[in-house]
RNA sequence: GUGGGUGUAGUUCAAUGGCAGAGCACCGGAUUGUGGUUCCGGGCGUUGUGGGUUCGACUCCCAUCACCCACCCCA
């Protein structure tokens, strides 16, 4: 084989496909009972949003993006994530001008360069959801009950919603101070990723693997010590909302979000039997990245989930309903006359809505019956030449095994009698 | 970017360094126009790719690619 698949690439295949699209409605509707609209954007923007909006030293700026230049070497990248191309056209169209708050969500393609793991490609399928134009807690349990109500849909059980508030920008240099002290003394214990990660991210500390820096963050100032007042007030609304809104949650305080924008809630959704990409969703509050992309300020709140994630969930908890397509009819032509007359009947049925399957290579009955048993067909029409001389055409349930002879003029009554 | 595992027919897997096989799936047939079960027949594959060792390599060695798992990161 010649061609070969990109790696951290899949194809969706019809066995597969089915599912997806399942998963996109069910998405599509959950979004609608809430009142958020599509919005559709590029797959390509200019490098400098991602690298303005995700901080120029996110590991997804630094070693993570697709970026190529075009023919007048400018620079372009494959988007990362979906919510600065968001921020980007609302501001870039002046949606603030529209209506005060906005409500939208996406779903398409993202592109990461990783090392392919289980849960994780390089090309993944992302849906998500941004509210703009509001700072009220209200929505910030909006969105998580949405997430919510979409895994509850797909039947999804043993979900952990975990939150957190990284506070406003002041809150959140208070607190880089106190773990800086915090850490300093210990330095020498630290990994080696840590070490440069103190001056530059020290909330990311919080969440390090390795043994020796787990167990210093035990002891570690907590992020919710350092909120000032509206800060904790807003958290503590979030709390109430979502207690109010029977959305069941815990309060993780080692949360740390990967990208520079996010202040106050940030939430993410866990699978535990996922293995270790075991995060199928994930988001939180934006207040800055409005200032940061070139408008004004205005405050905005959202989440991105994975499709890849999800479906693996749904596969680990045996919840996969439903199938391909199978036909509703099975066209039986037994002769070259039988064809040219059963070829008309295909067409009044295709027009009616029905699925009708025909295979001319198939010339015997018992060839056509069994390819029609195969695919699960629910009906056999069968015409051959004693039906031609007659006019009339023998629709077979095949689940039954019924056989009813019509006058073949009489379609209406066929397409009745397979409803 | 780093580590470990794997790579044989469409697919799931066999083959002490000595002729590359089986199940499933697929196609056809088992007295003429009625399916699912059963029976019979139908494959020849650059053993991921490229080198090396050997009289001889699917098997041993090296490289490379891909997949899986983990680190990292996150969806």
């Amino acid at each position: 084989m010649k061609y070969k698949i990109p790696r951290g690439t899949f194809d969706i295949l019809p066995d597969k496909s089915w599912l997806w699209q399942q998963l996109e409605s069910t998405f599509f509707e959950v979004a609608k009972v809430y009142g958020y609209e599509r919005i559709v954007t590029p797959i390509f923007e200019m490098s400098e949003l991602f690298e303005r909006s995700s901080g120029e030293s996110s590991d997804i700026v630094q070693k993570e993006m697709y970026r190529f230049t075009d023919r007048k070497d400018r620079s372009f990248a494959l988007r990362p994530e979906g919510t600065a191309p968001v921020v980007r056209s609302y501001v870039e169209n002046h949606l603030d001008m529209q209506a005060k708050i906005t409500k939208l969500y996406y779903m398409g393609p993202m592109f990461r360069y990783d090392r392919p793991q289980a849960g994780r490609y390089r090309q993944f399928y992302q849906y998500g959801v941004e509210l703009i134009g509001s700072n009220h807690p209200y929505y910030d349990a909006e969105v998580i009950a949405l997430q919510w109500d979409f895994l509850s849909r797909l039947g999804l059980q043993d979900i952990r919603v975990e939150i957190n508030s990284v506070g406003c920008a002041d809150c959140a240099k208070d607190y880089d101070a106190a773990l800086r002290t915090y850490y300093t003394p210990h330095l020498d214990a630290m990994c080696p990723d840590c070490q440069a990660r103190i001056e530059t991210k020290p909330r990311r500390l919080l969440d390090c693997k390795v043994p020796a820096c787990k167990a210093l963050g035990k002891d570690a100032p907590s992020q919710l010590d350092f909120l000032d007042e509206p800060c904790h007030e807003h958290f503590d609304q979030v709390k109430n909302y979502l207690d109010v809104m029977k959305v069941p949650f815990v309060v993780n305080p080692k949360i740390v979000r990967g990208l520079d924008y996010y202040t106050n809630t940030a939430f993410e959704f866990i699978n535990d039997q996922l293995g270790a990409q075991n995060s199928i969703a994930g988001g939180g509050r934006y207040n800055g990245l409005f200032e940061q992309i070139g408008g004004k300020s205005i405050p905005a709140i959202g989440f991105a989930g994975g499709f890849e994630r999800l479906l693996l969930s749904i596969e680990k908890a045996d919840l996969i309903s439903g199938g391909r397509i199978s036909p509703d009819v099975y066209a039986v032509a037994l002769g070259d006359d039988a064809q040219a007359a059963i070829l008309p009947l295909i067409a009044t049925l295709r027009g009616a809505g029905l699925y009708v399957e025909y295979e001319p290579e198939k010339t015997t009955m018992k060839s056509q019956l069994k390819a029609a048993d195969g695919k699960s067909s629910r009906f056999a029409m069968i015409l051959g030449e004693d039906e031609v001389a007659t006019k009339t055409v023998v629709i077979k349930n095949l689940l039954t095994k019924e056989q009813v002879t019509f006058p073949s003029s009489d379609t209406d009554i066929i397409v009745e009698h397979m409803q």
